[in-house]
DNA sequence: GCAGTTTCGTTGCATGTGCAATGAAGTCAA
DNA sequence: TTGACTTCATTGCACATGCAACGAAACTGC
């Protein structure tokens, strides 16, 4: 009996709040799909976003990715330094603005994209398996938050 | 024109990707809940993690909350810390097993859980005004994704 | 009772992150 | 052209995090 009487609480089941389930289903999904790219690939999630964004966006510069992938520009900065440290893709100055850097996947990044994206599709398949009948559902649910955002 | 000709890419749509969308939701709700605990209360997530359990579930271990609320016994090792410099919680060494550190709420504490709990609540019915009547399939593609694990 | 093993919580260390500051480049108005 | 302002990418710095190592305490079989 740790307390005399004090107030007591409202009750508060973790178990049923919105934010932190989803927090905790994002991290245990990002987790498990991230030891692929780490393991098979050597490749953070920040990497992997970028690379992913250069496959199917053509060139593209450091703002656009930002924008696009919703990483903190640093962040995209520091993952494409280490992307073309790795040789998988390459940075030139846009010459119509010079402020600008062109990202662009190398033959071996695009190598190495040809042989990702398929393992990513087969988890997303799983992913939808798993969820069955639902699914719809809980995709317009995620794109419901997303877009009661600013 | 980047290059010659190369294998095709495989086409990949990064905003039908469920982790990638999962994700950013995720971050995005945090974010949005994590504002009012650090700008009115000064609370970190993992130091609102650990309050509410102990608010829900009486005194605890650090290893209970480990398990229970999905975080590195570490960072509620950490978060502890600071919950009890800033005297909202109370760390005593439980007499059966002398390993283990009883958790408990300050009358501080609990007059701080007393205030952010209902603003929890709100902020979960908003999160169901939002999503409407798909929450309930939303909530369960949640448990689906958490359960599949392991 | 006692060596060997396991469990608990903390901490050192290397790494990742966000934010603000920086410098280079571009824009705009006069 | 010049000078004030904005935009882009990088980087310095402070801080959070995960993991491994650690010491203390508790079991375990003998």
């Amino acid at each position: 009996m740790p307390d005399d009487d004090l107030p007591p609480l409202p009750g508060f089941d973790l178990d049923h709040f919105t934010p932190y389930r989803l927090s905790v289903a994002a991290e245990r999904v990002s987790e498990e799909l991230a030891r692929v790219y780490r393991e098979r690939f050597g490749l953070s999630i920040p990497q992997w976003r970028v690379l992913v964004h250069l496959a199917s966006s053509g060139d593209v510069s450091v703002r656009e990715i930002e924008a696009r992938v919703a990483m903190e520009k640093s962040k995209v900065s520091r993952a494409a330094s280490r992307l073309e440290a790795a040789g998988l893709i390459g940075k030139t100055v846009n010459d119509a603005d010079r402020r600008l850097v062109r990202l662009s996947l190398t033959a071996k990044g695009r190598a190495l994209m040809a042989e990702l994206l398929p393992l990513a599709e087969a988890y997303q398949r799983e992913i939808e398996a798993r969820l069955g009948a639902s699914f719809a559902a809980f995709a317009a649910g995620l794109e419901t938050l997303l877009g009661a955002r600013r």
